[in-house]
DNA sequence: CGTAGACTTGAGGCTCGTCAATTGCCGTGG
DNA sequence: CCACGGCAATTGACGAGCCTCAAGTCTACG
């Protein structure tokens, strides 16, 4: 059930029997979301805290002119809001952008676990400056590099996400986020991602099938987008054995 | 020496005395640092934890064509890098925006009166989380927002964090930041942010003298930025006494 | 089949960037 | 005292990147 987010904590902890023993048996609701409901809504008064077992999920903020920015695309294994127990009603919303699981864990069960673990606090944590770490590439993304650029990056980060994940297959994965999704990613219209993406193809540096994405030259992707990967390998830990 | 942390901490946990004790035993390093020179050096290996006692600290990335993306602005009482303990070595810079002074802590005595004070730990992690909230905004800020937008709302956020601080003077306050640095913030060029600010005093919403910011009508800004400090508000805790 | 949603493509316009020149402010030194 | 140099702020002209609007295609699905 929480073997996903055992597995991501493991990669950059290192756990005793115990504490795997006190995570397999966190008490939890299963819920599932279909593709594009909130999972959480702007404004909704968090009591538990959401782990995604299967399924992709994104945050995003809509402000008042309509416009949505997503602000993080969260994978099996990665909690929705660790931190949303201290606000009084949440400040942005989170979708799922696939048929998705998530779990709900009574905040008390956290507390008290990494309360009697302090590898267990400090694995969580990391998790939270794993989460923070990926939002600061991001904001560099937008802020400062081109919309070629912010795709090939995306698409990096994606990448070695996934991989740690191992869900991909034949170094390609399954891309479930529409042209318009993306675009709230990168700060940008589905318009000129659609361009964008276009140029990626004619440059050779990927495929696109439907819902698939293949990349065909990762390191003209990386060297394109800037990508600097230590703020996710040394976070994400080595690469597990396959 | 370390009042600025306790004062931050205390808005958000009920610290008790021991608490206070133990943050005021902190034992650690004094470090200042000019105006415009490298706290922490992109590539550098962190040993200590570095905490703001006084002046404007800037976490920033620089990209290889040589364009820099400010990710955060750090006050006093805000730790630089509770992080990067992580890291093998640091992916982005901290420089000093004004005159510096920082404390130098070593990692070992935070886990040690963390893993003390259930309290304190989760004080410490409520920190992490109000950075992880501004750095959402931020990315909110520049992949949605207009320019002139952009910078109100950088304007907002300055005025309620250095108003916790007691850093205002009849609501206007110093604002150290070159219009570079403001604009590696939002992520536009210096010439843009100049004529928006301009826009800004022509609508009658601020007014500028050298090194200080002030706020004529902070309604139209927030209306105009959208600001929305719940993030802020909640998480700074209820406003100090005065 | 018929509809809805995503993707695709083109034309034109606006926001913001680039380049460049000028001003003003200081601190420094002759 | 004034000349000088450096840095930030300011302004204008021009151009580019990205957005807007709009139409059309493709696919999935009832």
């Amino acid at each position: 059930m929480t073997e996903a987010l055992i597995r991501k904590l493991s990669t950059i902890a290192d756990l005793s029997e115990a504490d795997r023993a006190a995570l397999g048996d966190l008490k939890h609701y299963m819920r599932e979301v279909p593709a594009r409901r909130d999972v959480i809504s702007e404004g909704d008064k968090p009591v538990r805290v959401h782990l995604v077992l299967e399924g992709w999920v994104a945050r995003y903020k809509v402000l008042r002119n309509g416009v949505r920015q997503i602000t993080a695309i969260l994978l099996p294994g990665d909690f929705c809001d660790l931190h949303v127990t201290i606000l009084d009603a949440m400040d942005h919303g989170m979708v799922a952008i696939t048929n998705v699981k998530v779990a709900l864990i009574q905040p008390e069960q956290l507390v008290e676990i990494t309360s009697r673990s302090a590898t267990l606090a400090q694995a969580f944590w990391w998790a939270t400056l794993l989460d923070e770490a990926i939002l600061r590439s991001w904001l560099v993304s937008v802020g400062r590099r081109s919309a070629e650029a912010r795709i090939a990056h995306l698409i990096c980060e994606l990448h070695v996400r996934l991989s740690r994940l191992g869900l991909l297959t034949g170094g390609n994965f399954a891309l479930p986020l529409t042209q318009q999704e993306i675009a709230d990613v990168v700060g940008l219209t589905s318009v000129h991602v659609n361009r964008m993406l276009r140029l990626l193809r004619k440059g050779g540096l990927i495929e696109q099938r439907p819902g698939q994405m293949y990349i065909l030259d990762i390191g003209a992707l990386r060297r394109l987008a800037d990508f600097d990967d230590n703020y996710l390998h040394t976070l994400l830990g080595p690469k597990p054995k396959p």
